[in-house]
DNA sequence: TTTTGTGAACTAGTTCACAGCT
DNA sequence: AGCTGTGAACTAGTTCACAAAA
């Protein structure tokens, strides 16, 4: 696939497009900001590597080159400022401006994800949930978000700019539903239904398996039984 | 047509001493599992590696070493024997005997994981859930699965054998959570709230963080706006 | 001083390629 | 013939260690 290894060793500021961030930096990120909000909210105005690290059990030098990779955000003698690399992050992040996401299927999880208050936190904006049966459409969920015609996606996807959509129907009917998403033009999709969708190269598909993380749970379990 | 979704939505903490196949591995265990059950109630008797990663887009040379790595079940020339290997992963994977669960926290979250079908699929059991809430306790959810009180956690969890947990209480308690769960003698833990939390290394916790895994995606989103 | 930013070294994980079995 | 099992080669990801900067 790719060739070309190492950039040259100069400062850049505008980072190249084609150069792949990885998905264990970027889920790193958002810990990072997690972890500055909890700094900001106690009050903390600076923060070294080192003590971010010990703070919150990662390692100082990642931190650093995870950070070091969008900019020259520290401080050498200092360390970061929290406020200032919060800001920083939440400029790469992509959440300086509001994210409507749209969930597929209102049955328990779907309607539970939609009132989930962790997806509200960082400016997310939960605007529709989507269902087939007659009976779900045009109710709504305990906190309000109503819930439409699956019919009806890519109208209120485009009115209302959806950029993201959760993925929270019947394994059966998955493949269906991410296509009709990828139809209606979004381009970035979280998805619940155990197994894996095919989906165009421009679309961005994560995938949550529960069935998977508890099978995994399950390994440890057996091993750890015998021995040890 | 294919898109690679090989990062981890999920993090894991609690090393053991024999615990050297990795969680990458585990998972995939898990994968493979899947797709037999597909093959198997299509008809399929044998499959190839070869067949199995073109089928399911992984690879061949990974499933070989990864199934490699607990014995010899393929026959050279033929392929693998669904059913046998099968039975082998799910005796590898500890599901050969009943696995019960408990879920902490009957909020929206909780109450959907519980009534959630894909966790019944492969033979674990929800057992009960669990709150501080005197208006829950008593009550159960929908599919039937009864509300205790938290403090009889340790007394219900050895009465019912509960060998999984999972927390779906608010970050603000998980940490206390975690640590009655893990004074009850649980040793496995699957963990929705956002943070990391504190875990004896006899413990294996496993974090699905759904706030990192929405701002990964958004990363992507704002990367991808500009250009390419 | 202290602490960043970063090449180099190291470790983990994946894929190749082929000997050897059926 | 066909396919597994596996060392070797390769690629990705992490940590070390130190020069340069405040």
């Amino acid at each position: 696939m790719k060739t070309s290894n190492k950039a040259p060793a100069t400062t850049t500021t505008g980072k190249t497009s084609g150069d792949q961030v990885s998905e264990l930096t970027t889920n790193r990120l958002s810990v990072y900001l997690r972890c500055l909000n909890a700094l900001d909210g106690a009050g903390v105005r600076a923060i070294s590597s080192q003590a971010l690290a010990e703070q919150f059990h990662l390692n100082a030098a990642q931190i650093r080159k995870d950070l070091a990779y969008f900019g020259e955000f520290g401080v050498r003698g200092v360390g970061y400022y929290v406020r200032d690399l919060k800001r920083h992050l939440r400029q790469i992040l992509g959440l300086d401006k509001k994210l409507r996401v749209a969930i597929m299927g209102a049955g328990n999880l779907g309607l539970a994800l939609a009132d989930y208050p962790g997806f509200r936190q960082e400016g997310f904006e939960i605007s529709a949930l989507f269902d087939t049966l007659s009976t779900k459409v045009g109710q709504q969920s305990r906190g309000g978000v109503p819930i439409h015609d699956i019919h009806d996606l890519k109208k209120i996807a485009r009115r209302d700019a959806v950029s993201i959509a959760v993925i929270a129907v019947p394994a059966a009917s998955a493949q269906h539903v991410v296509n009709l998403v990828v139809a209606s033009g979004i381009k970035a999709i979280l998805n619940f239904s155990p197994g894996a969708w095919e989906v165009p190269p421009d679309v961005k598909l994560k995938s949550v398996d529960l069935t998977v993380s508890l099978e995994s749970l399950s390994f440890y379990l057996a091993r750890g039984e015998s021995d040890e």
